[in-house]
DNA sequence: ATTTGACATAAGTCGACACTTATGTAAGCT
DNA sequence: AGCTTACATAAGTGTCGACTTATGTCAAAT
């Protein structure tokens, strides 16, 4: 839903939501499924999911009672087009230019 | 200093340090350079940037009495390498083989 | 040596957020 | 219809984080 990048970056900022991300990365899973792995409790895993469609970085479709989570690439490549903007200041291949820029370049 | 992502996702999860990563991204500043961007106190900068340095995301060298402030590549490399983990989620090249993995694979 | 300028640290405030328990809703089962 | 299962929402609590003002530190200028 959100096309801003501000969501995505404050979602992943938490530690139990990047474990729910990395669990999703290896199959799409229901919020119980899910919650086997945590220690917190029902509602918590609801609203971590929340957070985490809301930021465009899971999308979900019913399954019967039950709800199948899973990655959505529009949340993870906002945040990844916006790390790439900064490539020049990590990347070895363009640390040449990246110099120039960063210290001569005023 | 650090070589958790943790510190780095925390640290841009805030818009204001966003910002700051963006104008160092321009040129290396000083902190009362930065600072004529802003509307909040001095001491809010220069703790902004202490998060910024304890994420490997900025550094710093005395010039004088101020100190030039400018990106650091590992902070940056962590985020891109944390989110490029997840790739196959997002870039439509690997789509077919994300679908597959996503979807069929369980 | 004292003052000035640039930044850091201390201490306090306030709102946001990650939880909790309790309750609501929605779909399948008997 | 009523019960059970899976998830969502409500309301409350404690902690953390982004700010503030006040003060400290450190290097340069006079």
């Amino acid at each position: 839903m959100s096309t801003s990048i501000d969501p995505a970056l404050r979602a992943v900022a938490d530690p139990s939501r990047r474990r729910i991300i990395e669990l999703l990365a290896q199959q799409p899973s229901t919020a119980s499924e899910l919650l086997e792995s945590f220690e917190f409790s029902q509602p918590a895993m609801s609203q971590h999911l929340r957070v985490l469609v809301d930021a465009s970085l899971v999308s979900s479709v019913r399954e019967g009672r039950s709800k199948r989570y899973r990655l959505d690439g529009d949340g993870l490549r906002l945040i990844s087009e916006w790390i790439e903007t900064y490539e020049r200041f990590w990347d070895e291949r363009l640390g040449r230019l990246g110099e120039y820029l960063d210290g001569g370049a005023r």
